[in-house]
DNA sequence: TGATGAACATACTATCGGGTATGTTGTCAA
DNA sequence: TTGACAACATACCCGATAGTATGTTCATCA
């Protein structure tokens, strides 16, 4: 799950100096700069040089860090999928029923689809450009990788579904629609929201209880259960 | 509502010739062409030539019935759009409670979006990229009339469950937040939907009838009412 | 303190794709 | 039958962009 740098390579030198120190910050800037412009144009509209602009910099500094065009969109997928699963991490060994497991899941989840919007975006892109098939074969064997990644973390979902169904907790015809009928609702925010001025932490748990409630009640669970 | 042709020019003369009998369809041909592959590969990386490549022809018949990419998008944009409102027609004076009404008025849109849904996809598409903004001056005024169409379109349908919250059927916090939450899962085929082989319409009225369902539970709309 | 290499910037190349200018063919009206 | 024009195909232009080759600076270490 830990991105490779360019090359593999690794220094053997003990302890941070500045290089050290300031790689790993200049590394995540291009990340950022990059989702925010995936974000705003997608992948083939966006050019090296706007992600160049975007950082007040050059292609330089880029093709420093990343091999390609197709790997600097790589690791933004990658580095958006990491933040999910660190953010349910903590939800990981949690007990209980697995409907109300899927509620907290599910809220973690909405709360990064808002917070971390641009990264989740590009993941979005990802599956999709996958899907699709659009890519060299180059560039599907550098996406084979994180999109089994992007299964098992979907999977995860799956998994709490089946299991309250058959607990009774949730009621639907067919798993695999469901499934995606419950991901596009969580997902949605990457698409209609964007941050209001005087927006306050409050007002954004709002919508994610409203995006949450919606998804639950279209799996059909028992209003008022699951906490 | 009706698509003006490249320079506006009409046939004067009465009757139609092989010409005008051809116009139209090869008018159409280039339009569903250029539909699958900007559904495919979406807007920035279809070229022209792709689509010509599909047609097994030229730029020069592209060219000839359409004044630039822009405008085609905005052309199969149109004829999308076009298709949902011809959908919906029959049911325009239809009569009954708001609730009701959007059960059916939501199963022909979830039709639409499985049977012509690489002309949604670029409807999608189109609205993506008329919010985000990228497009030229000169695309945004060619767009313009276009996203108020399809504004007018998403209001027939804001506007009943509106009332059907009005009247008890329906329940939910924030109307526009469960009406884009009812909107993405209604549209959620044309990203998850692909024809499998031996597929019948009664597999496909199934699916529909899923999406329904789960939409109306998001909506809080009370299990077995409206039909 | 000088050599080395990381971290960039600058300058350049090659390709691809939107758009155009022009050629070709078949149809229809007169 | 002939001139005109629609409906294309062909050939070409040019700007944008992915990628590269080469300079430059500065921290680090021997």
């Amino acid at each position: 799950m830990e991105g490779r740098r360019k090359g593999g390579r690794k220094s053997l030198r003990m302890g941070l100096g500045i290089r050290e120190r300031t790689l790993d910050s200049s590394r995540t800037a291009i990340l950022e700069a990059a989702a925010r412009c995936f974000h705003e144009r997608g992948y083939a509209a966006t050019s090296i040089d706007d992600v160049a602009r975007a950082l007040q910099s050059t292609k330089g500094r880029i093709y420093h860090h990343f091999e390609s065009k197709a790997d600097l969109f790589a690791e933004v997928f990658r580095a958006g999928m990491d933040m999910n699963y660190v953010a349910l991490e903590p939800l990981r060994n949690m007990k209980g029923e697995a409907h109300q497991r899927w509620r907290r899941f599910a809220w973690v989840h909405v709360d990064q689809m808002i917070t971390t919007r641009a990264f989740q975006r590009v993941v979005w892109m990802g599956v999709e450009m996958y899907l699709t098939g659009a890519p060299t074969p180059h560039q599907r064997a550098l996406f084979e990788e994180l999109f089994e990644t992007r299964s098992r973390y979907g999977d995860i979902f799956r998994t709490l579904i089946a299991e309250g169904r058959e607990n009774g907790h949730f009621q639907f015809a067919n798993l695999s629609v469901a499934n995606q009928l419950m991901f596009m609702t969580l997902n949605s925010p990457i698409f209609w929201y964007s941050p209001r001025t005087g927006e306050t932490r409050a007002d954004i748990e709002d919508l994610i209880a409203q995006v949450v409630t919606c998804a639950w009640r279209g799996l059909g669970g028992t209003e008022g259960a699951g906490k």
